[in-house]
RNA sequence: GGAUGAUUAGCUCAGCUGGUUAGAGCGUUGCAUUCACAUUGCAAAGGCCACUGGUUCGAAUCCAGUAUCAUCCACCA
């Protein structure tokens, strides 16, 4: 007879379980056995510059679960895991990392070397975190794993470029454009950035009230006076009284000694209880600003310099950093008695989000997609798509977050003037002899020194060739020949990774992309909804006429036990190497999956992993208790006929949670999925059937199908142990990895049967017929059992005494008498007498369950007047049950509009309490 | 300013389309160790389901409002 340790060491087993899975080959789809449909996901690529954290380890369970439950249903499994190159961040870790170990800036390299090196780094990055996937049990397909910046990959993001850069409406305006616009610059990381790369951190700054000049008729407030250097106007409400008879003049200023012209604009954007009600206008530096000035054709002024300091042309002012130039225009502004004042102001302070300095505003040559273009409005696809429910969002209330996130969202701005990333494919044509000197500050290769590197300027207006051959440029007769140089800026790094869905499978005419496109579901962390999400959507539905993915599953974030954010500051993170090695992977998977809700955020302590390390361990401990008692262990098993009323109801449960395991699992209820599997693992069988068995005995076929049943449930959720335990039971040839999932003969959902343990004053239109006297039945003999014990430890009986019970049953005599020993065994009894009727015994005490009277021997050990306080107790517990039922029953509203089935449920409940009423006024008279 | 979510036992959370004497885990208390498992078992204590109204025969559940917390978006110069 086979035999398991006594507990299940994580450690000892799981490499050699993941390299048998491995070597298996069924991580590739093409070796699965027999399989019908398929099913495929294309794992969201983790930035390539770090490690895995718990969030991703989050995500990768839910993943790893739903792929491993799909190709035990026998699909044609496929999970195409990879890394981001992540652009600006990668840049910015890389950059640090070289500076502090080799003292050096990427300037020092060169654009290629350095390109290189981070090439390097990335993937180096990529295998150390490939290890950490293995870990969490992740079973991808590692031969298809992609990178963003693989050749293959980047060819199809430049050609999305090339196509939408050549899709032109009839104006002659195209879906991927160059544009001077107002954009969102980090001075530090030196890059234009997308709106969504910008975060907004709360800071307290002073707002100053002013006049540009004495001769200006009234005062505007701001917060950056530095900037009111380029301001060409003032915009105030129309409907303000104060200011209606300046609208449209023109005011020549002396602000601080730079002459402005302000012309005066009406705007009803414009809040007139907001300081003075007039809003100085900077076109160059703000985007609202920048809005009125193109409405009103507003001259603009380029105050403040890619460096954060103020251009040429501002007198004194020129060549200072914004705060020094700030501080300068405050005093002088103080000096001439012109401000008025200064007072403490919250503000929103935009900062990069990858190396958090602040933002500037500044006004910008970039490339901007149009995200509503007259040939193909990806916005209006994308809206289409998700509210005709060609992709599924769970939690569906996301559904509304994404698409009112589709209607605000403004033209995305794709360049960055970083050399980390796919290089826009766009050749501009330069003169080699007269501009060879442009072109040599164009490439930025031999300046060690940041501050000394002028911004590029670009020679050649106008492309002349997009795409990955350059045409050939005409020749000058003029000039002599023409040289083509390539745009310096790199591709917004979601412009690749929202080609993912595609890029990683071959498109447009790889085997893979005709047979695993559009994959089956998507599962990303919220906090990345708009951007990822949307852009994949819109770029899916542009170049493939398909939305990417079927269904879309949001995880929340993991927070720490008192719902803090980890971080590393903080030191409150977890980290999954560390947990995995102490508790084991099957316990963190679980903690991540149980108790864990689409989209809603995690408290996450190591306590609770803990827990499920205990649940590992009960698991291999079931496991090891039922082998003691199987013959022969076989895995072929058809459902086994039950003999004893515990039979039936452990046999019926289990076909019952497979069904509703199931449907939960398909509608991505993993949480409920997984309490409800531990609940009847933990509570059904563990500590009820397996008892009863020992008693019973002679479960060997039972048992072996139960066995087998829950390890095949339980896999996708716990592989590593549930794969262990079968090979020790079934042999090491076998592989539980690929088994069929179980399939039940009952087809209830979670929605029609209430959790737990079921009571007998359930409402009883919930179940039918047998099912519910099953159940019914067990309940009973389980409440009598419970109430025995709990009687046993208020007085104080030693657990080795056994004492004699007396039950009157009336019509459950034959259900008790059946269950005679395992009563007896269980609650501990010398002798057990079941008759019909019974008369208090002199020197016991008694209850009511169910009907049932039970009375418990304590020779003479009753302690009347504590048994009289006890039984009024229960009374007065009764009491207020019966009125409330009495009360509703007697309302004829209720008793005509309720369902008949609730009125029947409620009249049983209230003659049960009746009954039961009754039964205690009779033992509270015979003490 | 807009939006979304949360508010249920000391803690972390279930409770799905209204009918339960409101549940679990952890923690707490008491008892139990050759018997699969102390990473265990048995039993117990602990809750006006945030508040105020409304709809309904019936509300933790639906609706409206209020409060507190969290997150996201937009940004006020």
């Amino acid at each position: 007879m086979k035999e398991l340790a006594k507990a299940y060491e994580a450690k000892k087993y799981e490499d050699g379980i993941y390299k048998r899975w491995l070597d298996s080959g069924f991580f590739k789809p093409e070796n699965l056995p027999n399989t019908k449909g398929r099913y495929v996901n294309i794992l969201p690529p983790p930035n390539a510059n770090g490690e895995m954290h718990i969030g991703h380890a989050s995500g990768y369970v839910v993943m790893d679960l739903l792929g491993r439950y799909h190709r035990m249903k026998g699909e044609k499994t496929l999970l195409l895991p990879g890394k981001d190159h992540a652009g600006i961040q990668s840049q910015v870790v890389y950059e640090k990392k070289i500076k502090k170990e080799r003292g050096i800036t990427r300037y020092d390299l060169g654009r290629e070397k350095f390109y290189d090196e981070i090439f390097a780094f990335c993937k180096d990055r990529a295998q150390y975190m490939r290890g950490q996937e293995k870990k969490i049990g992740l079973s991808a397909d590692w031969e298809r794993e992609k990178f963003t910046m693989d050749p293959e990959l980047v060819n199809v993001v430049l050609d999305t470029f090339v196509k939408m850069y050549n899709e032109v409406d009839k104006n002659g305006s195209r879906m991927i454009y160059q544009g001077e616009r107002i954009i969102n610059w980090c001075p530090r990381c030196f890059t234009a950035l997308s709106d969504v790369e910008v975060e907004h951190l709360e800071q307290e700054t002073k707002l100053y009230t002013f006049k540009y000049d004495k001769n200006f008729p009234f005062s505007i407030s701001t917060t950056r006076p530095e900037t009111k250097l380029g301001d060409t106007a003032v915009a105030v409400n129309p409907k303000d009284k104060r200011y209606k008879k300046y609208i449209g003049k023109t005011f020549e200023v002396d602000f601080v000694g730079v002459p402005l012209k302000i012309k005066i604009i009406a705007d009803h954007e414009v809040d007139s209880t907001f300081g003075t009600g007039a809003l100085g206008v900077t076109p160059a530096h703000s985007a609202v600003d920048w809005e009125m000035a193109r409405k009103n054709n507003l001259p603009i002024i380029k105050v403040i310099d890619e460096h954060g300091k103020i251009h040429e042309g501002f007198g004194k002012f020129s060549g200072m950093a914004v705060n020094e130039a700030q501080e300068a225009i405050i005093n002088e502004l103080r000096e001439n008695k012109l401000l008025e004042k200064e007072e403490d102001y919250p503000n929103n302070l935009s900062v990069c989000e990858r190396c958090k300095s602040a933002i500037e505003p500044l006004v910008s040559k970039q490339w901007f997609v149009n995200v509503d273009h007259k040939n193909f409005s990806l916005k209006n696809a994308a809206r289409k798509a998700i509210e005709n429910n060609e992709i599924k969002i769970y939690p569906e209330r996301f559904k509304d977050v994404m698409l009112s996130w589709i209607d605000n969202v403004r033209d995305w701005c794709i360049s960055r003037q970083i050399w980390w990333g796919p290089r826009i494919p766009v050749w501009y044509c330069a003169r080699c002899e007269d501009d060879r000197d442009n072109i040599s500050e164009v490439s930025f290769t031999n300046d060690s020194d940041r501050a000394n590197i002028k911004i590029k300027k670009r020679i050649g207006k106008i492309p002349v060739a997009v795409g990955d051959k350059p045409l050939v440029c005409p020749v000058d007769k003029r000039h002599g020949d023409y040289m083509l140089f390539q745009d310096d800026d790199t591709l917004d790094t979601w412009f690749s990774s929202g080609q993912w869905a595609y890029s990683t499978l071959g498109f447009p005419n790889g085997k893979d992309y005709e047979e695993f496109y559009p994959s089956d579901v998507m599962v990303m962390g919220r906090d990345i909804l708009p951007f990822w999400a949307f852009r994949m959507i819109i770029l899916s539905l542009y170049r493939t006429g398909q939305v990417p993915f079927k269904n879309l599953y949001f995880t929340g974030l993991i927070r720490d036990e008192k719902g803090q954010k980890m971080s590393k500051s903080k030191g409150n993170g977890i980290d999954p190497k560390e947990v995995i090695e102490k508790y084991g992977t099957d316990a963190v998977r679980l903690s991540l999956l149980i108790g864990n809700s689409p989209g809603n955020d995690l408290n996450l302590g190591e306590q609770k992993i803990a827990g499920f390390r205990n649940f590992t361990n009960k698991l291999w401990n079931i496991s090891r208790f039922m082998l003691l008692n199987i013959e022969n262990p076989k895995i072929d098993t058809k459902e086994p006929k039950p003999k004893t009323l515990y039979d039936k109801d452990i046999l019926l449960t289990l076909d019952e949670k497979i069904s509703i395991i199931t449907d939960d699992l398909n509608n991505f209820r993993f949480s409920l999925a997984g309490e409800n599997l531990k609940e009847f693992t933990w509570g059904k069988l563990a500590d009820q059937y397996l008892e009863v068995a020992k008693t019973e005995g002679e479960k060997s076929e039972i048992l072996n199908y139960i066995l087998n049943t829950i390890l095949k449930l339980w896999h996708p959720f716990m592989p590593f142990v549930t794969e262990t335990i079968w090979q020790e039971v079934y042999g090491a040839d076998q592989l539980l990895m690929i088994e069929n999932w179980p399939q039940g003969k009952i087809n209830i959902t979670s929605k029609g049967v209430p959790f737990g343990v079921i009571r007998s004053s359930i409402s009883p239109a919930t179940f039918a017929g047998n099912r519910r006297g099953i159940h019914a039945n067990v309940d009973l003999v389980e409440g009598v059992i419970t109430k025995i014990r709990s009687l046993r430890t208020e007085y104080k009986i030693e657990p080795a005494k056994k004492v004699n019970v007396l039950i009157g049953a009336g019509n459950k005599e034959e259900l008790l008498s059946e269950n005679t020993e395992s009563i007896m065994a269980r609650a501990r009894l010398e002798n057990l007498t079941i008759a019909k009727k019974a008369e208090r015994p002199d020197g016991s005490v008694g209850f009511v369950e169910s009907g049932v009277e039970v009375f418990i021997d304590l020779s003479g050990l009753v302690d009347f007047a504590k048994e009289k306080i006890r039984l009024q107790k229960e009374m007065a517990e009764v009491e207020p049950y019966i009125a409330g039922l009495t009360k509703k029953l007697a309302n004829k509203e209720f008793v005509k509009n309720a369902p008949k089935e609730v009125v029947a449920g409620e009249k049983q409940k209230l003659s049960d309490a009746e009954e039961k009423l009754n039964k205690l006024k009779e033992q509270i008279k015979s003490l």
